[in-house]
This record gives C-alpha cells, sequence and structure tokens, in this order.
DNA sequence: GAATGTTTAGACTAGA
DNA sequence: TCTAGTCTAAACATTC
C-alpha cells in the first residue's frame, strides 16, 4: 500500500473511507472545523484521485457528512458570512475505526437521539447534555472533559480521539478542548473573548499546536513549526514507522469511558438552574477553561446573545 | 443558479 | 449466510 505522502497516491484512489478522509480534513484544520468547500479542497490538494468525478465523490461526502453522526454541523457566526456551515467532529466519535483500518470502522458512529438534537447544534452543549446526563447533579457546573487531553484535566483512560494531531502525528497535543477543538479557537469561533492570560497560557505550553494567532488574542504566537505543516500529517502519521511503510498509525484507538462516573473535585457544585444564568466572572476565567467556555456559551444563551 | 444539506434506495463488501 | 458499513446515485429543499 503506498504511503499517503502529499503527491504520493498520483491517482490511485486512496485506502481511506470518506469518512476517514473528511474527519483528516477537519482534523488537520486549525480550528478543528472546516467548511465544505474547505474539506474538498483539502482532499483534492492530497488526494489527486479526487480531481476527477468530482460530482460522484463530493456528492458522496456530502451524504456522509449528514447521515453520520460522527460529524457536527456548526452554524457560521453572523460575522462570518460565506455559504454553508462548518463541519467539525463529534467529541465522541473516537471509537470508530479498528485495526488500522480506515476504509471500515468497528462500528457506526452514533448519538443517543436525545442528545442529537443538542450535539448536532453545538458540541458543546452536547457536552452539556452528556455530561449532565451522567451527573444529574451537576446542572449548572459543567463537567470536566475528559477527552482528547483537554486542558483542564488528564484522564486515565488515555483515550485520544483517532483523528487528533496528537495521534496523527505521535506528539502531545494539548490545549484542545471538546471534539478536538482547540480550547482558544472554539472560544474565537464562538464569539468569546479570548482572554490574554489564556491564550499565553496555551501558547505557551503548547506553542507547536499554534491554535491561536495573534489576531484572535493580542499574544504574539510562535509560528508553527514546519514539521507540523498541514500534510506533514498525513505523511509522518498515518502510518508507522516501525512497522514499516504498510500499516497506518493512527488507529485501535483507546476506548472513552463509557460512563464518566463521578469526578473528583466536583463536590460542591452549585446546582440548580439559576446557576446556568449566572454570568461568568473576571475571576473564573482562568478555572478549568473549557467549563468556563460553556459557562459562557450558556450563559450567552439564557441572555439571548445569539451565535 | 450554484452550492450546500437531507433523505432514500440499492449494490457491494468485510466481518461475525 | 447475515449483518452492518460503505459507496453511489438521485431527488429534493434550503441558502447565498
Amino acid at each position: 500500500m503506498p504511503r499517503p505522502g502529499k503527491n504520493s497516491y498520483s491517482d490511485q484512489k486512496p485506502p481511506y473511507s470518506y469518512i476517514s478522509l473528511t474527519a483528516m480534513a477537519i482534523q488537520n484544520s486549525s480550528d478543528k472545523m472546516l467548511p465544505l468547500s474547505d474539506i474538498y479542497k483539502f482532499i483534492m490538494d492530497r488526494f489527486p484521485y479526487y480531481r476527477e468525478n468530482t460530482q460522484r465523490w463530493q456528492n458522496s461526502l456530502r451524504h456522509n457528512l449528514s447521515f453520520n453522526d460522527c460529524f457536527i454541523k456548526i452554524p457560521r457566526r453572523p460575522d462570518q458570512p460565506g455559504k454553508g456551515s462548518f463541519w467539525a467532529l463529534h467529541p465522541d466519535c473516537g471509537d470508530m475505526f479498528e485495526n488500522g483500518s480506515f476504509l471500515r470502522r468497528r462500528k457506526r458512529f452514533k448519538v443517543l437521539r436525545a442528545e442529537h438534537m443538542a450535539c448536532k447544534t453545538s458540541p458543546m452543549m452536547h457536552y452539556f447534555h452528556h455530561h449532565h446526563h451522567h451527573h444529574p447533579g451537576s446542572v449548572g457546573r459543567l463537567p470536566h472533559f475528559q477527552s482528547y487531553g483537554g486542558i483542564t484535566c488528564t484522564q486515565p483512560g488515555g483515550f485520544k480521539h483517532p483523528f487528533a494531531i496528537e495521534n496523527i502525528i505521535g506528539r502531545d497535543y494539548k490545549g484542545v478542548v471538546a471534539g478536538g477543538l482547540p480550547l482558544t479557537s472554539v472560544m474565537h469561533h464562538l464569539g468569546y473573548p479570548v482572554p490574554p492570560q489564556l491564550s499565553s497560557v496555551v501558547n505557551s505550553m503548547w506553542p507547536h499546536v499554534g491554535v491561536l494567532s495573534e489576531s484572535m488574542s493580542g499574544v504574539p504566537v510562535p509560528a508553527p513549526s514546519s514539521e507540523y505543516a498541514p500534510f506533514s500529517v498525513s505523511a509522518k502519521g498515518l502510518y508507522h514507522s516501525a512497522s514499516g511503510p504498510t500499516l497506518p498509525a493512527i488507529p485501535v484507538p483507546i476506548k472513552p469511558t463509557p460512563s464518566l462516573g463521578p469526578m473528583p473535585g466536583l463536590t460542591g457544585m452549585q446546582t440548580g438552574p439559576t446557576q446556568l444564568c449566572s454570568a461568568p466572572t473576571a475571576d473564573t476565567i482562568v478555572t478549568p477553561a473549557s467549563e468556563q467556555i460553556i459557562e459562557m456559551h450558556q450563559w450567552r444563551r439564557c441572555v439571548g446573545v445569539k451565535n
């Protein structure tokens, strides 16, 4: 099997399903979300095979985006005019692939219907729903993100998103919250101000990630190393170097914790609907950051701020 | 009108 | 063989 280097596939059909290709494109983007046109572009740039018969595969790709719950549609903000929505990976879609095969998943990713409305609309709100189910007493105080080596926690289970850069390029990739979305990017996308103290922390801890642009944060950001340039993802990470050039390296994902159970440090949480509408305060901004994002998100919803 | 998004249907294929 | 995942095609609705 050929290596998926930048131009290595020539006209061969790549050994990846449309789901894989789409996930790669999304995961490879700085914001972990892409409009449809950019997903097309990513695939055509990387795989010459898809420069032909565009109607056919693009139709299939759109079908996959709509049909598969592992993809989340994120509406554009009013100040981001353009056609179509952004597409991101569902936070919980990590356990899809098996044995390194991108052609076939072990099982189709499905979200519970009760969650579906929320998570298809917003991965952030999905987290609220998801974790609220697991922590009925935690209304208002949002859960720790256990997934994806999030900024708020490290996790014993070690689940990593199969398309996370961490998996793809085999290096630590932190500063990421729900669905592999970079914390600060999500905040930026949702229209929240990115606190300089948070952005500087993220950028100092994970400069190679390059998720936070200077324009977003006001804080100078080192340019990402060329080693992390977009296509090095596929070239470096899709195949094990140790096991030879034939085996994709990403998957064999570690299963996400099925039931998160009580989280240490979640005692004494405030409950009740009033907490949902409490505005974020300045002193909360540097506490577990992903929680604060969602709290802000909820607060914005409560006060009628539309995204 | 073109791009985007949703839905349905049928064929094919790999794994159980 | 059966089941489930994937691919392809098509029709239609929505949005820009």
